[in-house]
RNA sequence: GCCCUCGUAGCUCAGCAGGAUAGAGCAGCCGCCUCCUAAGCGGCAGGUCGGACGUUCGAAUCGUCUCGAGGGCGCCA
């Protein structure tokens, strides 16, 4: 409808153009809108107000003009002129009616389009280090990156969903070791536990795992583990050195099938921990791409052969260096340690080289909004490597804070106090957990109040959208009872009886659907979609509260059960995109 | 110090490719169940859109400055 308008609108421009009163090629392109006041019709255009300029007219007299040079149209029933020149159309109440059986036709079709034309995106997200079960953090991007995912698919895109696994670096390895050390514990050793170490239960729990397998076969005294080992942290030494020390005597003792063994144990429990919790989120990938393979394919070294060609490497210092600051970063960085190793930043660069040569026209990674600093180099990078960085879209997501009883919830990684998504889940369920976490456009700081998410009443928004859905179900149960036909009638047949405002207004909302759809798909917002459903909800609780559906008159109750239907299903999509189900009793 | 994000009603937030009297939900006050789920609905009250200057017919929306909150500035990931 609004398209249609705004063809309508710029038809008419063209004709003034033609008839010399608008300079053509001065001509702006006019917003045509839905009214915020029904006062001002449904739709309104600015066409006036824009080229007052073009036309060398007051923006009234202008507006005028366009609206004697307007094709007719039967969807129209007045327009208007208003205010300082805005155009107001009118629609007749028969283009209200019309969108009830193209809900009904195209059921859960109903808000998709073919607007991505079949581009291919890929949306990473997630993509959390495999040393820990998730957070509520990684939640909040699971949640956004899921809802953003399906939203483009719903637009025409053709979306490849992907996990990068971080199973290659030093952060690997000191979960190896802590595994390792826990185990040694479990067999009889006493020993300190690094500072550096990981100290969560789920790391017992992997060493109980090894040492119900393998007995002692990995056993070695406390003394050997650690003779020679320079000091922690608490004994006056440094704990990075201590804990890389460790490392080391880890791989040496173990040799390199045993500590592979010990690696891929903890790197598997977990990873296979974060893939079932992510499921259960509502949350699955088409793909999880492991870091590791990057380098075993010699992917990251061929990056940096790209980038040594380039002449955008040198060496300081004994490091490699990329001269990112020739492409607007802050200063150069670090792409191959002086101890040889590579560092996080040169994989990424590999990956996303990789991702862009998988031929995706648009690449878009969901970060957490700590690691924005990141974003310039990564660009660099991919601009150094002569590839579109432009393609590259990366969406920073906002901490999530938890409150309970009006308290903050303190959360510290370092003392491995922090609340799982899988305890949050279980506290307020999957339905409010996914519909809160993209309540807020995402670089806005979350404040998630678990006391509202799981109270069973209207201040509940998830509640309150679920409940309108499960009323429409106890409605249609009603009517079946009643010996009701909930069959209804074809096309527009009987809607003409829908002329109550809350009816136009519900209408009206219906209609409005796939542009929200579409809005927040290309934005990357969820939250224009958690609004609206909650503007619908309330124009359904309204009418609902105003009138009886299931009256005795045949045509009316008709009619009625049909703009239900059609807003059940409008409720059911949208609910649908963001991963909450529409329960049918509540 | 430099960079990024955010300051809108008591609270949590929409609105921001400039547009018609700034919207919602909580919380507060007042009403509505002989009627399809009151997990609901209606009404009242509540704002110098952090501040200043600028751009223009018009600024919550754009620009500059300023104040305040959070985050980032490793050969960590």
């Amino acid at each position: 409808m609004k398209s249609q308008i705004a063809t309508l609108v710029s038809t008419a421009l063209e004709q003034l153009a033609q008839e010399g009163l608008l300079a053509a090629d001065d001509i702006k392109t006019p917003v045509v809108e839905r009214t915020r006041d029904s006062a001002h019709g449904d739709f309104a255009t600015n066409a006036a107000l824009v080229n007052t300029k073009a036309a060398r007219m007051k923006p009234r007299g202008l507006a005028e003009k366009i609206v004697a040079a307007l094709p007719e149209s039967p969807q129209i029933a007045k327009v208007e002129i208003a205010g300082p020149g805005f155009i107001n159309f009118h629609l007749t109440a028969d283009a209200y009616h019309t969108v009830v059986p193209q809900i009904i036709e195209q059921a859960h079709d109903y808000g998709r389009s073919a607007l991505g034309k079949g581009r291919k995106v890929q949306v990473e997200f997630v993509s959390a280090n495999p040393t820990g079960p998730l957070h509520v953090g990684h939640g909040r991007g699971a949640a956004y990156g899921a809802v953003v995912a399906d939203l483009l698919q719903a637009v025409g895109f053709e979306v490849h969903r992907e996990y990068y696994v971080n199973d290659a670096g030093r952060q690997m390895n000191i979960l190896a070791a802590s595994v390792w050390l826990r185990y040694l514990e479990l067999a009889g050793e006493e020993l300190a536990f690094p500072v550096n170490g990981y100290k969560g239960d789920y790391v017992w729990d992997i060493a109980a795992t090894l040492h119900r397998e393998h007995a002692d076969d990995y056993r070695f005294d406390a003394e050997t583990v650690f003779r020679g080992i320079p000091a922690d942290k608490p004994a006056g030494g440094d704990k990075e050195i201590h804990i890389d020390a460790l490392i080391e005597r880890c791989k040496h003792l173990l040799g390199d099938n045993r500590y592979r063994y010990v690696f891929e144990l903890a790197l598997n429990t977990i990873l296979d921990d974060i893939r079932d919790d992510l499921e259960k989120f509502g949350v699955v990938y088409e793909e999880w791409f492991s870091e590791r393979s990057l380098m075993e394919s010699g992917a990251v070294n061929k990056a940096i052969e790209r980038l040594r060609k380039a002449g955008y490497l040198y060496e300081d210092k004994g490091a490699l260096w990329f001269r990112s600051t020739d492409f607007g970063d802050e200063k150069d960085r670090v792409v191959v340690r002086d101890n040889g190793q590579m560092t996080y930043f040169a994989s990424d660069i590999a990956y996303h080289m990789d991702k862009l040569e998988r031929g995706f026209d648009r690449v878009i990674d969901v970060w957490g909004a700590d690691h924005h600093g990141y974003v310039p180099r990564v660009k660099a990078a991919l601009t150094a490597l002569g590839d579109d960085a432009s393609k590259l879209d990366v969406l920073l997501v906002q901490f999530a804070i938890l409150y309970r009883g009006g308290e903050k919830l303190a959360m510290s990684t370092r003392s491995g106090e922090f609340v799982t998504l899988r305890q949050l889940r279980k506290e307020v369920g999957r339905d409010a957990a996914r519909f809160f976490y993209v309540m807020r456009k995402c670089e806005q700081h979350l404040d998630f109040d678990l006391d509202l998410a799981k109270s069973q009443t209207s201040d509940n928004p998830v509640y309150y959208v679920q409940y309108a859905h499960a009323r429409i179900c106890a409605v249609l149960r009603q009517a079946s009872e009643k010996n009701m036909a909930i069959e209804p009638s074809q096309g527009t047949r009987n809607l003409e009886h829908l002329t109550e405002p809350h009816e136009l207004a519900l209408l009206n909302n219906l209609s409005r659907y796939p542009e929200i759809v579409e809005a927040a798909a290309l934005n990357e917002e969820p939250h224009q979609l958690t609004h609206y459903l909650r503007d619908l909800a309330n124009d359904f609780h309204t009418y609902y509260n105003a009138h009886q559906f299931l009256v005795d008159d045949d045509a009316l109750r008709d009619a009625r059960i049909k703009l239900v239907l059609a807003t059940r299903e409008v409720l059911r999509n949208g609910l649908n995109l963001i991963g909450v189900s529409a329960p049918e009793t509540m």
